[in-house]
DNA sequence: TAAAGTGGTTTCCTTTGAGAAACCGGGTTT
DNA sequence: AAACCCGGTTTCTCAAAGGAAACCACTTTA
């Protein structure tokens, strides 16, 4: 006899289906992340200081944590060049520009919900 | 004189943009919205304890705090009716559901992306 | 009458995220 | 030699997120 199938388990693909989100949600999610990836999506290359003036607020520590973990998942690119003093520059691989999609869906929900919670609150 | 258009400065377009996008994120992360919003989407109409037992791992607090979030968002309904021991129900209202869409996106980029790392470290 | 379920709230605690400041080696400018 | 820029790292601290357990009023079941 075949165990009942209860309606309240979630299933095994539903379960899958649940981690991918959140692996996408943990790699965009964070105070900055999104700035440092559309920062390199504007301009194209990017150096260590000019990405920490153009993400207001950031400080050292937190951008070289988030560049790091955006190197590892392979949506941004760190090359080191040998100059005098040496200059880095990271940029946005094509794979990072994959998330586009996402992150435009992102934006046009966000703005159409704040406008829609702002007139209720007017 | 205008004042000198620099690169590196975020534009005020941008900043709008950037805006929408955490509003819309900080709306769907943390650990259990998703899976809460799956589970009424799978089940339709859902009851306190029931969503519970659904998602797995979640206490009560969390629950509570979750759906009063979710509520206050529009983003579901709770309906109290009054039976002998109060029932309550809770739903995921049209506007809820217009998020398929972003959910869609981030579990077929993160079953991808998954699939990117893993074989990366085989 | 005692136990168990329903829909939570409250309190206390631990873990994680994030910021500020100091520091570092190498190099250039003054 | 002193001071400053670059690309960070280290340490310390605080705030927010999250979890465990106890509690509560009410009602049904045993």
């Amino acid at each position: 006899m075949s165990k009942k199938i209860v309606k309240h388990e979630i299933s095994e693909p539903c379960k899958v289906k649940l981690r991918s989100i959140h692996d996408t949600l943990d790699l965009l999610s964070g105070k900055w992340k999104i700035s440092i990836i559309s920062s390199l999506n504007i301009n194209g290359k990017r150096r260590f200081m000019e990405l920490q003036r153009d993400v207001e607020g950031i400080g050292a520590k937190m951008l070289s944590k988030e560049l790091k973990e955006l190197e590892i998942n392979e949506l941004i690119i760190r090359t080191v060049y040998d100059t005098k003093p040496v200059t880095v520059e990271y940029a946005l691989t094509a794979y990072g520009k994959t998330l586009e999609a996402i992150i435009y869906e992102m934006a046009k929900w966000g703005a159409q919900h704040r406008k829609r919670i702002t007139r209720r609150s007017a």
